[in-house]
DNA sequence: GCTCGTATGTTTGTTGACATTAGGATCGTC
DNA sequence: GACGATCCTAATGTCAACAAACATACGAGC
């Protein structure tokens, strides 16, 4: 419960431009949606490591729901590629390869250049800023704290938010699945955790960027902040890395609790 | 039976670099997977009109199987925005109306750019014209037959074959439900069905700037495809158009008579 | 000593039934 | 005559049990 207070993934209303609903945007959550959130929490958070077996009976008793909505809300995490199923081997984590590295970055680049040039083009600029700015604020602020898992929280909120600000749900879907598989590199390939003291900075150009208002030069900002991650995430050792004190390690497996009453 | 003979959608095999496997890639396909693909292929062919509310039993039955893994496919097609959910109501094909339209080309708009890049950048530029040549070829004589369900399907096996010249899994999944949603707003927004003379002339434009190796120029086009085609779906009345003689409209709801088997 | 076949165990895949709830229709009242 | 409340029906949501299939381990045969 750390890091649940900002939930960067799949916001109950993921585009603001459906302001004009009446009161209630019907908030009751279906119990398969419920499910599969726990689940991508539970993988967001390193709870199920990449390439993990997973017994959907004891995964359901720890939800404390039954096989049958565990088994639809797992084959919403098969579409989105959070999961693998083979016949009678059951579920598994997906595991990440190089390949699959390079393929989120790829997908992450078209997703988020997407995004700018619509920020861009709509004339969304300035709301953009102030909400990249107050997210960035915060990886500041956790930069100095030396507070590695901070600091990824608030990267995956940046681009979460920069994808949001295009008001496309297909956009901001796209890149909330890429994120968590995102978040499942760092954990698998990047064990240590470790803090880069640049990663401010890197998201201070891509805000400078959007408030230029030149769309190939955040093109090729974006692009370029997208290869590097890639790079860093294939090429193992780095050096100009710091390493965080309490990286607040995946933790083996942490009862699920679902309470599907609040 | 009569189009699918191509299956644009979602191949066994999505990427065909993995090419060194054994002998057998695990051919067999799960009983959700098969569901899945009915269901896809139903409201792709319009056999489920968009808008309809779907009554799981009946579903179940005329598929010839149980509520269980019927619910499970409908959870990974829900996931894909392909049908909506809503408690107690039941299922339903998505409504697409003027903003959906708009964004469904806005990422197509991204994930072929993003695909036309790679294939620039991958040097993979021949067999990507071959490939693409055939497809087009196959549509200019659909276009002289007025068979404009041939044409149709042909603009969405090319577009998905562009996707899948870039060999990446990401990409390809999401042109394929993207296409799926494109062919749903056809059948929602242009009844009549009509063939478009230039199309062809529209898709020799993609794969010649492709040929050119000009990326600039090739995103230009792509880009311009995609706004005439949006602008074309939300301004209902052209002039330029040419009726089908037996369009084979929407079927009032052919029984999928799933084989399971074969 | 190695390999193949068999048996067992654990898992998934599927099915049917039960409970809950929302919608609609009917009846009563104002 | 119209509005509202209540009952009924039909649908979904959920659960438990059955069966099939794969994987593993053990033993026999070469």
């Amino acid at each position: 419960m750390a890091n649940s207070s900002h939930r960067p993934i799949r916001p109950a209303t993921p585009l603001r431009s459906a302001r004009a609903q009446k009161i209630t945007p019907v908030p009751r959550e279906s119990t398969v949606d419920l499910i599969a959130g726990r689940l991508r929490q539970a993988i967001f958070e390193g709870t199920l490591p990449a390439g993990a077996p997973l017994g959907e009976a004891e995964l359901a008793e720890q939800l404390g729901v039954s096989r049958g909505p565990l088994r639809e809300a797992a084959q919403r995490l098969v579409q989105e590629r959070l999961l693998t199923t083979t016949r009678r081997r059951g579920l598994a984590v997906i595991s990440m390869d190089a390949a699959t590295v390079a393929d989120v970055y790829l997908g992450r680049t078209a997703v988020e250049c997407a995004a700018c040039r619509v920020v861009l083009r709509d004339n969304l600029v300035d709301r953009t800023v102030r909400t990249l700015t107050r997210v960035h604020q915060r990886m500041v602020r956790a930069n100095k704290r030396r507070d590695a898992h901070a600091v990824g929280d608030t990267d995956i909120e940046f681009h979460q938010a920069l994808v949001d600000a295009a008001g496309s749900p297909r956009l901001s879907a796209s890149i909330a699945t890429l994120l968590i598989e995102t978040r499942l590199c760092t954990y698998s390939l990047d064990r240590q955790f470790r803090v880069r003291a640049d990663m401010p900075d890197s998201h201070a150009e891509i805000i400078d960027a959007i408030a230029a208002r030149d769309e190939p030069a955040l093109l090729a900002v974006v692009e370029r902040h997208m290869a590097e991650a890639a790079r860093r995430l294939t090429a193992p050792t780095e050096v100009d890395t710091i390493s965080s004190p309490a990286p607040a390690a995946p933790r083996p497996l942490d009862p699920l609790e679902l309470p599907l009453d609040d």
